[in-house]
DNA sequence: GGCATTGTCAAGTGTTCACTTGAATAGTAT
DNA sequence: ATACTATTCAAGTGAACACTTGACAATGCC
């Protein structure tokens, strides 16, 4: 009780989840899971790393139980072992930004930062005009895999890769709130932009739909909801 | 923009934040370094590593933006660089525990688990019997450094290490109340432990001084106060 | 059954990490 | 200046890490 062996295992312990988050590949992975379960193949697509690296990855984020697989055919599906993992990851975010302007700086090379002068809108503005049901299209951007795992309610899905070819299926006459991962997400401000450069009236959601689901609005599930 | 280059740029500074603790020595520190600023000496005793370890370690807190140094006379004072580096390193316990079976049993066994009957106390109810000045002896056990950085509101000083020694010094006919570092520490564990065997009425507060603080309720750095 | 597909495991390689040792620096006291 | 202290820096060593490659396991399809 008390001795020095323990003391230093369970600090070890608590090192380690830290240390599946020291690798940023592997906050990458994180990161996408908060929208919703992938596969190995998947994941590894969009983190541009090989099918074994990032299985390999993905033992470890399980050892640190930060995520679990599930297995369908010969697919394993991993997602996060619990909602709290996004809590969790969105505070690192914080403390990095807050803390290093380095980071602050690239965030916003990231993001196409101030040249932007497209309008926010507050997930309680928005879920207030959602339900008394404004005439706006609710655009999301992210991979269809992600609109899948759940979307905003009446969200249409246009991923952003398909966005210059399928533009004209976005009515000019209606506001458009274009929305993706997370404040942190360039997707949306990407998307945004562009809206914008082709002279349609569009507004960004700064959150994502993980922060969307954690602030108690429901997402939807529905194959196609237009 | 929104290049690859530059997302893993950014995610690899979050991951270096993350890598700050990665590492359970460099944890303990960030865990001391909660109840106040503290010497590379100091620090290093604390985490019974060499001085020059201990000093490469705060380099890299330093570098990832958790802590800060100041110096005074031959003297390096480290401190977290932000209070809501308390708050995060409180996130990743949680995240640990919640998600990882081994590590809540080595916390059992490093707080000497179950054995223990002491009573607990919440803060709530701890300033509400302050402040109603009720007979009652409020105990900090941890090193006289950290009582002296701030400590609860009336709180006598005796440091585990000397409870042994000067136990007569506190009334048995009064309820005590022991606190530490907080709900990870073993310092009150012990110390309530030892009291309640020579016959104390003694009661124990989950938390510990960073949260007392935390929770908005004031610490006292006078250097006595009886 | 054979065979393709998805994912995991094992071994290998160059890089980074944690720690030690001993020298260099910054500040204080004499 | 000189000696002394607390800390940092630089170099070195064995272990762990991130990634690759190729073999193996699990599942489903024919």
């Amino acid at each position: 009780m008390s001795t020095r062996a323990t003391k230093e295992a369970l600090f070890d312990g608590f090192a380690q989840v830290a240390k599946a988050l020291s690798n940023g590949r592997r906050a990458e992975i994180v990161d996408v899971l908060a929208n919703g379960e992938r596969s190995v193949e998947s994941l590894a697509a969009e983190v541009h790393q090989s099918i074994a690296n990032t299985s390999q990855h993905l033992q470890i984020l399980k050892n640190a139980g930060l995520v679990t697989p599930r297995r369908n055919g010969t697919f394993v599906y991993y997602r996060l072992a619990s909602p709290d993992v996004v809590g969790f990851w969105r505070a690192l975010q914080g403390i990095a930004r807050e803390s290093r302007g380095d980071i602050e700086r690239l965030v916003d090379e990231y993001l196409g930062d101030g040249s932007d002068d497209v309008e926010g809108l507050t997930k309680e503005e928005l879920w207030k005009r959602i339900k008394r049901k404004d005439k706006l299209v609710v655009l999301d951007v992210r991979p269809q895999e992600e609109y899948e795992a759940g979307h905003l309610p009446g969200a249409v899905s246009i991923p952003l890769h398909q966005l210059k070819k399928r533009v004209k299926e976005l009515p000019k006459s209606k506001q458009i709130v274009a929305y993706c991962r997370g404040p942190l997400c360039a997707l949306a401000p990407d998307a945004t932009r562009y809206l914008k450069s082709k002279g349609y009236r569009v507004k960004r959601l700064a959150e994502g739909a993980p922060d969307w689901e954690a602030a108690g609005y429901p997402l939807s599930r529905a194959t196609d909801d237009k």
